[in-house]
Order: C-alpha cells, then sequence, then structure tokens
DNA sequence: ACCTGAACACCGTTCAAGT
DNA sequence: ACCTGAACACCGTTCAAGT
C-alpha cells in the first residue's frame, strides 16, 4: 500500500495540445450554470477540468478575461432566447420586448449575473450582438414616429429600470431573507401617515410584480404623451405642470 | 539589539474595556471613507484599531454585520445631506428630490457602495430612516390627488429608475475605461440602422447626464397623465394606447 | 509551446486559550 | 467578560521550473 492517498495524488501531467480555451470557456460556464458564478473559482475550476490551476493562465490572462469571454457567450445565449413580436402597435411591442427581457434573466441566474450584474464595458463581440437586438428596437421606435435619439433615450430609459429592477431583485434574494412581512413593515415606525395608510400591501423592496408592470406602463405612458406632444397633438397644450395642462374644450 | 522588530511585535494585550463597538463601527467607517469599502478588510480594521483581528468578532458576529451597521451610520448621513425644496408643484419637488438623490450617492462613494450597491433588507433602525423620508415624499403625492397606493409606485419607479442608474454608473466607472468613445461606439457593427443615425453621441452605458434627464422627466410626464386620468381629465379618454387616445375636440 | 506545483499575499472565520 | 494568536479553508496570481 505504498499507493499514495486519493488526496495526495499528483494528477499526472497532461499531453501539451489537451486543453484549450473553448474547453476552459465551456467548464467555466457549465460549472457556474450547475452552480452559480459565485462559485466558480480558479482552483474549482482547474480541478473540474482535470488540469493545474496555473494552466488557466496561459489562456486567460485573469479571472476577468474569462469573465468576459462568459459574457460574451451569455450575451449570444440571451439574444437566442429572444422572441420578437410582429405586427404590433410600438407600445406594445416594447412592452412585450421588456417584459421577456426581464424573464429571460429571471429565469437564468447566470446570465443575470454575467450581463445585469456584471455591468461595464463588454467584449467588441458582446457588444456586437446587444447593439444589433437594441437596434431593432430602436427601428420600431422611429417608424412609429421617435426620432433616433428620442428613440435611443427612450430605451436607456426603459433599459435602465428594467436592470434595475433586477439588480434590486437580485440583493433582496441573495439576502435569503423572503421580503419584508408584506403589511406591517413599517407598523411600528412613528410618524408615518401615507405608508400606514396604503390600501395594498408594498413592500421597501420594491421589486414586486405590480411594481414592476407599473414602472413599464408609467414609461410608454410617457412615451407615448410625448410622441403626441413632438407631433402637435392639438390636445393638451404644453403640459409642463399638470396644473399647467390647458384641455382644449 | 534583542529587541523584537517592528514587524514581528506583537502588539501588547489592551485593557479590557479598550474597545468598543462604536469605536470600532468608527473606525471602519473612517477608513472605507478614506479608502474604499473593498478595502475594508477585517484583517486592515484591526490593525488600524490596533487590535486583535479576532476581537472585533466579540462585537460584530461577522462582517456583514459590521457592513448592516455601517449601513444605518450611512442612512443617517444620507438623511442629513437632503434639503427638501417646499411650496413648489409636486412635480417640481419630485424632479428635485430625486435629482438630489442621484446627486448625494454620486458625491460619496461609500453611501452610495453601503445603501444602493448593497442594496437588501436593511436593519430597523435604518428602514425607520428611509420609510420617514419616504413617507414625506408620499405625502406630497397625495395631496397632489395621488391615492396612496399609486403614490408608493410612482415613488417604487423612481427609486428603482434612480438606484438603477447608479448601479450601471459604477459598473462603467469601476471598470477603468472611460465611456466608450462617444461616436464610433458602433461604427464597426454591421447591419445597424438607428444607432448609426443618431445626431447626438449616445453611449452603450445609458448612464449620461441625458440619460438621466430623460428618465426623470419621461416618468414624470407619465405620472402627469395617469393623474389627470384619474381624475377623469376630459381631454383624453382612457388613453392606453396612443392610437386609442381619443382627443376630445 | 504548453503544462506544472510551490509559493505569495491576501481573505473571513473559528477555536482554544489567556487574563 | 473581554482580548488574543494560531490555525483553517479558502481566494487570485506569479514564478521558476519541467517536458
Amino acid at each position: 500500500m505504498s499507493t499514495p492517498t486519493r488526496k495526495n495524488t499528483p494528477r499526472k501531467r497532461r499531453a501539451r495540445g489537451s486543453i484549450s480555451a473553448e474547453e476552459i470557456l465551456h467548464g467555466a460556464y457549465e460549472l457556474a450554470s450547475e452552480e452559480s458564478l459565485d462559485a466558480l473559482s480558479m482552483p474549482r475550476l482547474a480541478q473540474r477540468l482535470d488540469v493545474g490551476v496555473t494552466s488557466i493562465y496561459w489562456y486567460f490572462r485573469s479571472k476577468e478575461e474569462l469573465l468576459d469571454t462568459m459574457t460574451e457567450k451569455a450575451m449570444a445565449e440571451f439574444d437566442r432566447s429572444f422572441t420578437l413580436s410582429q405586427d404590433v402597435a410600438w407600445d406594445e411591442y416594447v412592452r412585450t420586448y421588456f417584459r421577456q427581457f426581464r424573464a429571460v434573466f429571471r429565469d437564468n441566474e447566470l446570465l443575470c449575473d454575467l450581463i445585469v450584474m456584471r455591468s461595464g464595458p463588454l467584449t467588441p463581440e458582446a457588444s456586437r450582438i446587444a447593439a444589433q437586438r437594441i437596434d431593432l428596437v430602436l427601428g420600431v421606435l422611429v417608424d412609429a414616429g421617435f426620432t433616433p435619439d428620442t428613440a435611443m433615450f427612450a430605451y436607456s430609459t426603459l433599459s435602465v429600470f428594467v436592470r434595475g429592477h433586477l439588480f434590486l431583485e437580485r440583493g433582496w434574494a441573495a439576502s435569503g431573507r423572503p421580503d419584508l412581512p408584506p403589511e406591517g413593515a413599517f407598523a411600528n415606525v412613528p410618524g408615518l401617515s401615507v405608508l400606514t395608510s396604503l390600501s395594498q400591501p408594498h413592500t421597501m423592496a420594491m421589486v414586486s410584480e405590480d411594481d414592476f408592470e407599473f414602472g413599464l406602463e408609467n414609461t410608454l405612458r410617457g412615451l407615448r404623451h410625448l410622441l403626441a406632444e413632438e407631433a402637435d397633438e392639438p390636445c393638451v397644450v404644453r403640459a409642463r405642470n399638470a396644473k399647467d395642462a390647458v384641455p382644449v374644450v
């Protein structure tokens, strides 16, 4: 029994062409997908691939570079899971698009972690995929009468709102604690007036289904009226403030 | 010269009442404030306080508990840096409030890291402070004619948007790279139509000043019209979609 | 050219003491 | 009751080799 124990067995040296960037990327993606992005560490990945930890560094300069490449893969997968509607009004198109946007990230934690949570500059490839998808939505908005610039701002607002929503949702999910007790969240805070007179339960998290839908619809309402204003809609005259709105009777 | 070297000098044991939770909290807050929240580690903090690392664990069960307490402090500081406007229209009030909301977090990285980036359940104390501030804004909305529930949704939308904006901004800032080259961001992506015809520079980051202002104003516009709809404004009849809007001429 | 283990400088946290 | 160092199980990364 001079055989070294399992634990201390040094792996036999692998052949020269036996690893590749693709293989590492695939293993990393799988590991993160099965467990979580947090669980992805260089040692764990090496173990899974049956490779020396340092070998990974020959193919990826750093963990960040590996994550960037994983994000490319994630962006392609995100793109594939979209089904764009056709022949609907621009606002229905946008509504469906961003509901789906949220749904895909909600159902796939890894995509959300790589693309939403790790937000920042993308690789050119990931950037390309995103740009082409965004351009389609902008096209719909421009066809509806928005200028290209306004269309871009409209997309930006919704994108920031939806990603903000996903980000905050994740924060509460990660805490383990379920959302605050729906009612009674503010029960023992003195000096409150409105918060204690809500007729439906609201939570501090602000990431309920209703919160999402309200935000989405309100943004669309704003855009609808912006479009009308830009087209010199005769009904409401330059309504900057509610009380300034002049109904043309 | 039998004196042990500086490096290896064991700290002399401290007296029994010589540390306190407050002192640790203060030191942690200062360290994070001077450097960054990332730079705050238990060993670094202990070193700064001239205390054994493990001593901290007598006062705080974990680093997370320390961070939660720091967030309480941060929330109080955030609250103090607010100056609420008076005697202005509800939408001007909300506009000023959320511009300030963003500005405070932008100017104080630590507050942003503790309150925005580390979003999730707050301690009861932090929760209380936030609830009281939010209640003031809701009061203004209710006075303007919104129902308490709608007021809460309105706050939620804006809060999620602004925090989303701050979160994304931080992601791009952390990357070190300045934002993408304003124009030419999509220059070499084939098949683009709208993105290549923008008359002003937009960036992939979607967190420019203009993006923020557009989102804020658009949300306010949506809310203004929602208020009008709810009050049975005679001008636009149940305008769920732009094409459904019936101008009453 | 590719793969490797040992080593480095860190983490957060536990534990069995010391006083 | 409070403070402590040693130790544990991790990180990401570098370096000087091996083949």
